[in-house]
DNA sequence: CCCTTTTATAGTCACTACGACTATAAAAGG
DNA sequence: CCTTTTATAGTCGTAGTGACTATAAAAGGG
């Protein structure tokens, strides 16, 4: 902040991009946009798009995410800020710098195309390559970051509806992993941290199929987990 | 990205602060800058500058440790991007979206002004209080994201010179942390972890004082801890 | 209608990690 | 020499967890 008065300041375009999670079949899906112009032209990309001067990057990053899922109440959903990427090179036109942010959603709406009519889709997490600008990257430390609070906050409720079963909640773990977990050991480890989730009173119950009907829960008041739910570690993780 | 050339895009600013943490007598230390005109002329800040147009914010906040700190050589040093802070009214003259990072340093040298002149010096962190724009929120901001990141990684050594005894790497935790370690369980647990640290292979050992001697310890290979080292809960820790 | 399949839930067992200790060793200071 | 100080070793009980077995309650197919 002291060099203020000292080097001529240069501006720069500042922007938000989003990594949009949810699960559909029980598989993480991301949202991607398809790019109409040059650069990147007819590549996928991650969406986003100008801070306007009068907003903060948070509030870019929540109209945004509003705009291009077609979801007209935003205000209740899981948004957090990643990283900024700040590379000279990253965008070939001009300076830009971008705000990176990670949104989960409950349902996945069949979102195509937000405001600017560009064609919109959402893909597996597996499948997804080649993306516009350094939005491979971006995509890749969003899911990373997701998986890691995973671990230590009770997010994973995030990607579900107000209701919903254990067996939902072990499938966001494991969608976002990408490890099976034992059902009975996860069980008894979220039933065991207080204000994870909460049992319906009504004793209600899904029928989602086959199978003996799964009792109901409801997000918990807490935030944090204590102690964590650590993920398999296959013998040494990233950090 | 998509609104590239819809909406007319608007200048900002872009700026990195520093939050330079250092162990000084076993007691937590912040890098602080007094700021010499308005706005906050007289209050103290951190230290930080505008990005150049041809560096990235890492390289920009890099570039700055080493100018305030005096440093001839941060190459080493632990530097890692925090958020990224962009309320439309952070500061009163124009728009500026500042990109915050948190650096570790092992040992203090003596700061007094950067590049630019400005009186610098290095505060105990519980005393410092009505820093200049929001970096009282950033300040508070770097040490929650530095202590969590004592749980579960290798962070700790980054506040030690390269030998250092397993007594040194306890008062990083309790500095941080600000609580008390039992300090069997600490070693226990620390040399229990492969790769935290490794000892010296030359039986050395240190004089600090009085008391037994310690043996002396290096930086090991890991990254992460596994599985981490949590702090003592109080009773219910924010997320 | 029975029997298999599927999913949910309950419970067991051994082992690890850890908090709270006690005990011993090796230095400095008076 | 004895106290103080710091480092290191070890003990004990408990919580947490991975791996596993068992039971309950539904659907579907013959």
């Amino acid at each position: 902040m002291d060099g203020y008065d000292k080097y001529a300041f240069e501006p720069f375009a500042v922007t938000v991009d989003l990594a949009v999670f949810t699960l559909r079949a029980g598989a993480l899906h991301v949202l991607l946009v398809e790019r109409g112009r040059e650069p990147y032209a007819g590549q996928w990309a991650l969406p986003g798009g100008f801070v306007r001067p009068d907003e903060s990057a948070e509030s870019a990053a929540r109209r945004e995410l509003g705009e291009e899922t077609g979801l007209t109440d935003v205000s209740g959903l899981h948004l957090e800020q990643l990283r900024t990427y700040s590379e000279p090179d990253r965008d070939p036109r001009m300076r830009v710098v971008s705000v990176a942010f990670a949104a989960l959603l409950p349902d996945a709406p069949e979102a195509h195309g937000g405001s600017d009519a560009a064609q919109a889709r959402w893909a597996p997490y597996g499948s997804v390559r080649d993306l516009a600008f350094d939005h491979g990257r971006i995509l890749a430390d969003a899911r990373e970051r997701v998986g890691a609070k995973l671990e230590y906050t009770c997010l994973a409720t995030a990607f579900c509806p107000p209701e919903f079963t254990l067996g939902e909640l072990q499938q966001v773990y494991e969608a976002v992993w990408g490890t099976a977990l034992d059902r009975p050991n996860f069980r008894r480890k979220v039933l065991a941290t207080p204000g994870f989730v909460e049992t319906v009173p009504g004793a209600a119950r899904l029928t989602g199929g086959r199978g003996k009907p799964a009792a109901l829960y409801r997000a918990g008041t807490a935030a944090a987990l204590h102690p964590p739910l650590l993920r398999p570690t296959p013998e040494g993780r990233p950090a």
